[in-house]
RNA sequence: GGUCCGGUAGUUCAAUUUGGUUAGAGCACCUGCCUGUCACGCAGGAAGUUGCGAGUUCGAGUCUCGUCCGGACCGCCA
């Protein structure tokens, strides 16, 4: 084959007149009867090839079976445009190649959707032909900034004196936590490996090891539902340090993000990112991920309506409720239907009704309005500064979920009322979590973050007798309200891992029969140590907006976790099961 | 597991609230013409199991039920 002296992305006027060859894809075709046009696409770029009778018949006939997406290479010269045909759009507008040589290396079928930018295609037909779908712009410059990521990343740990070290994809199954991947055992019928939801213990055993300063760039595995930025496998970068407390491990992190958004987007970060603690993230922004890019936080009514003349509120305000809500300038659009919309929406939420007052020529207006006493009326106004043509959603209920719901509502709003200026990027490390969350299903406290993080050492003391107001060593990145990244300072000495144990439940028994190798290296000069991991293609979509976690993965998973171009998962030959001494149970639907 | 939206030529959509003649259009595709286009242009053409399966009806793209697939969300994601 004719095989490319430059890419299609390379020519320039300083190369006129040179003989080159070019190897690429047919962009698009236009045939003028007397002369043929071909836009030749690689990854580089666009250049425009000529087919002219009057130099070569032969190849201007075989040039007008020339379709798009077809592979060819061709030689030829490098000429300046005529005067005014010049393409300002393409870097390499300025020329084009007068073919003389032309060489067919693969015809394509016609595809079952245009390769070009900005398509409305559905996304079942695109990740059925995924390899097409790569072919476009958008989601080439994804995977090559992805690309210059991992470098980034790299160097940065690399120059900063971390060890990059693989750990096992096979490993031992640990439920605490999402639901685990298993693959069957061929050498022990009946036993199963787990793939690893994360590097946690093995990153920590490593700090046992010495290995000091520890980075991975990982697949993880989880098996839960798939979300518009989760898939049921994604990429870390994996962070472990001995010796440290939180500020280093925050240190080194901002300063990570940093480099990023230096190398990548050429953005210089001046600051120290802000903290907040979890406490007011859910207090004003209903969020443990608070979008700070805009203000439209929460304010709270609880006082206001605790011994008041809705009965509904008063009853939530002495159980330890809330009642708290948003409040947002109407232009005029918020109709009866729209709110009734946003209703449906905080229901949906397992929300309870939402209530809504207007201030409309200094009176308040709304359903409940006749429920209240004047002086309930006067500091409603007052506490919420309400103003006219304000309007005031809400919402009344157990804290943490009601909180939750008006997060989730201030997002909408936000979103409907065009608040969030998405050139601006807001960093936020959220703080002292609490060690533990109810788990309603199983009536239990749970490891809000993993069972090895640290309760924080003024929480030590009310491990077993309140376990619920411990706060843990444990911090979040957020950017522009999306978790980027979590971490903590780990438990070090056996004995307060076991007593962390006992406090989420887990017997003895359990806790050795689980990690039991992990708290037997605690017991062999454990130092202190702390980490965090990134959510590697998060950031990926932080820096190129993609809009879907699938849109900066190669070959992503529908939402309901198939792959629709190599159809897996599959069945297996019952041989394949034999071997593995497993039966296939089918569904019944 | 649940809720909502969607599935009609290759593709993106349409098909009169309320079921009724031969299911239309843009782009793509095919044929012909065209020497400066780059969203080339002009003329013509082909293209449909309305996701699948039942049901209601004289009659179903349209209504009902089931099912599959895509998307978003809730649960889930230590």
């Amino acid at each position: 084959m004719l095989k490319r002296t430059h890419t299609c992305g390379d020519l320039r006027k300083e190369n006129v007149g040179q003989k080159v060859t070019l190897n690429g894809w047919v962009k698009n075709w236009r045939d003028h009867g007397g002369l043929i046009f071909i836009d030749l696409r690689d990854r580089y770029g666009v250049t425009q090839i000529v087919f002219n009778p009057q130099t070569n018949h032969e190849n201007y006939e075989k040039a007008q079976a020339l379709r798009s997406e077809f592979v060819i290479a061709v030689s030829g010269t490098v000429h300046v445009r005529p005067e005014g045909s010049a393409n300002p759009a393409l870097s390499t507008g300025e020329i084009e190649v007068a073919v003389d040589q032309l060489e067919i290396l693969n015809p394509s079928k016609t595809t079952p959707f245009e390769i070009k930018d900005n398509i409305d295609v559905k996304e079942e037909l695109k990740l059925t032909y995924r390899y097409l779908d790569l072919r476009r712009d958008e989601l080439q410059n994804n995977l090559l900034l992805r690309s210059r990521l991992y470098s980034v990343v790299r160097n940065y740990m690399h120059a900063n004196r971390f060890v990059e070290i693989e750990t096992p994809v096979l490993m031992k199954s640990t439920p605490e936590g999402a639901r685990d991947f298993l693959v069957p055992s061929r050498n022990y019928h009946g036993r199963f490996y787990a793939l690893p939801q994360s590097p946690q213990t093995y990153k920590q055993i490593l700090m046992v090891s010495g290995f000091d300063r520890y980075f991975q760039i990982v697949k993880c595995f989880r098996d839960e539902d798939l979300r518009k930025d989760r898939q049921p496998e994604f990429t870390q970068i994996d962070i472990e340090m001995s010796f440290v407390d939180e500020n280093d491990v925050m240190s080194v992190s901002e300063n990570l993000v940093k480099a990023i958004y230096k190398e990548i987007k050429n953005t210089d970060i001046d600051f120290d990112f802000p903290r907040m603690t979890y406490e007011q993230a859910l207090m004003e922004y209903g969020s443990d991920k608070p979008d700070t890019r805009f203000d439209l936080k929460i304010q709270h009514f609880t006082s206001v309506f605790e011994s008041g003349g809705f009965k509904t509120f008063a009853r939530i305000a002495q159980e330890g409720g809330v009642v708290a809500g948003l409040k947002i300038a109407d232009d005029g659009s918020y109709g009866r239907a729209k709110i009734d919309r946003l209703n449906d929406r905080v229901k949906s939420q397992g929300g309870p009704g939402l209530a809504w007052f207007r201030m409309n020529s200094g009176n308040l207006e709304g359903p409940i309005v006749k429920f209240l006493g004047e002086s309930e009326k006067e500091e409603l106004k007052k506490q919420a500064n309400l103003q006219d043509n304000d309007l005031l959603f809400l919402l009344g209920g157990e804290k943490e979920k009601t909180l939750q719901i008006l997060g989730n509502l201030r997002l909408h709003l936000a979103e409907q009322l065009g608040l969030i200026d998405e050139n601006k990027d807001t960093f936020l490390w959220v703080v002292d979590f609490p060690m533990l969350e109810y788990d309603e299903d199983e009536k239990r406290y749970a490891a809000r973050h993993h069972p090895f993080t640290s309760p924080q050492p003024a929480d030590m003391d009310r491990l077993e007798s309140e376990p619920a107001s411990v706060r843990a060593r444990a911090y979040d990145l957020v950017i522009n309200g999306n978790e980027i990244a979590g971490g903590s300072i780990r438990i070090h000495r056996r004995d307060l891992q076991q007593r962390v144990f006992r406090m989420l439940n887990i017997s003895d028994e359990e806790a050795e029969h689980k990690f039991g190798f992990l708290m037997g290296a605690l017991e062999y000069g454990a130092p202190p140590h702390g980490g965090i991991a990134f959510g590697f293609d998060r950031l990926v979509m932080m820096l190129t907006g993609a809009r879907s976690i699938r849109d900066v993965i190669a070959f992503p998973k529908t939402s309901s976790a198939l792959s629709l171009m190599d159809g897996a998962p599959s069945t297996v030959s019952d041989a394949q099961l034999r071997e593995l001494g497993l039966i296939a149970i089918k569904k019944d639907n």
